[in-house]
DNA sequence: TTAGAAATGGACCATATGGTCCATAAATGG
DNA sequence: CCATTTATGGACCATATGGTCCATTTCTAA
């Protein structure tokens, strides 16, 4: 027996895992949790109710999986951007514009899951918050290091609490999905984003 | 037979439609549109299943009621708030600080109705979104007025655009109020308030 | 007093919900 | 080839859902 190595016994699994789980993390996406049934998830993931229970206990797991898996997706496309980004101004302002592409590209527009779970549940349940608290807390650590950046390179006020402004990055982002929600025209929103840039001035 | 009255023939409402509309307008608040059940409604607002459909058609036409309540009397609280205030400028300070005392009166922070439900419902209900889109407009037009006010008064610098200004402030207020949601400090979100009216220089 | 109109309590309903159970299928190592 | 382990399909379940129906109550106007 060859140590090491995952020694699978029984009948294998059917299904890629890890593409079921993103499946069910984008219906979770576009419909919140309480408006996703269990058939909702089953027809996306295509797997039956079995399969679903073996691989992931439950509604509200697999939902914490989703949150984590979103989590951490979010913020490597996110640190993929700063790095590519010419500047760490020119990567703050991509960011709050693109909020307002997601009124043509995503119809309806389809928020942060990690918000619209905030949104939802509020602080009802102590799990969730958690993985909301540490999401929320993750976006800030990434555009601190943006805005960071930007003050070594002149673009943004040195003078000002690099902590402070990256939660109002996280805080802009959120209304300026929750405005693309609501319906707010993208050329609307794309002002408004122009406009928040000026606290970093 | 006395003209211009409302002539109440049959058997006289034994409960206040008003205060039960109020009492499911907190429901929903606190706990949105899905996960808000029938039998919740009916607890909160002490009548019986066949009251409720006499008075409110269904779950959905009641709700519809409710984003209209919440509207008109936020917008009075905030004409209100703006009257009474010093400034312009000072209205528009202590709207976004509001956010703030939410982590402390308000647990779990309940934001706002129409934010709310923005974000459970985004686009996908026609008159859901209509309201919803009347709504934030709404709110926009008191805080356009603020601006101008804080215009005149010298404390808005006079070159930028108010309707987008306005804008700005309806995307932060409701930013601040899912920041409190997802369990941002206090003290972070006045923070952040803070920083936001530099927008406004 | 009575006819008509409206409000109410409560039984009733079809359906959808999240979740469990079990017989069967399909792989493994020995 | 057999024992073991795991995956799967599908039947099954208790409960909760939003909503309807109707007999009864309670009022007004005539």
């Amino acid at each position: 027996m060859v140590q090491n190595e995952i020694m699978s016994q029984g009948r294998p699994i059917e299904f890629d895992p890890n593409l079921a789980l993103t499946k069910a993390m984008e219906v979770f996406w576009c419909k919140g949790y309480e408006a996703t049934s269990l058939v909702d998830l089953l027809d996306a993931m295509g797997i039956s109710k079995s399969s679903f229970y073996q691989a992931f206990r439950s509604k509200h797991e697999i939902f914490e999986r989703c949150l984590q898996m979103f989590r951490l997706r979010q913020v490597e496309l996110m640190t993929g951007a700063l790095q590519k980004a010419p500047s760490g101004r020119a990567f703050l302002r991509s960011m709050l514009r693109s909020a307002a592409h997601e009124t043509t590209s995503a119809v309806p527009p389809k928020g942060c899951l990690i918000m619209n779970t905030a949104s939802e549940f509020s602080g009802r349940d102590p799990v969730i918050s958690k993985l909301v608290e540490d999401g929320t807390k993750c976006f800030a650590k990434v555009f601190q290091a943006a805005i960071e950046r930007a003050q070594s390179e002149g673009e943004v006020d040195q003078s000002k609490n690099s902590q402070i402004l990256a939660r109002f990055m996280v805080t802009t982002m959120s209304g300026l999905k929750t405005m693309a929600k609501a319906g707010m025209p993208g050329s609307a929103i794309e002002d408004v984003a122009d406009a928040a840039l000026a606290v970093f001035d």
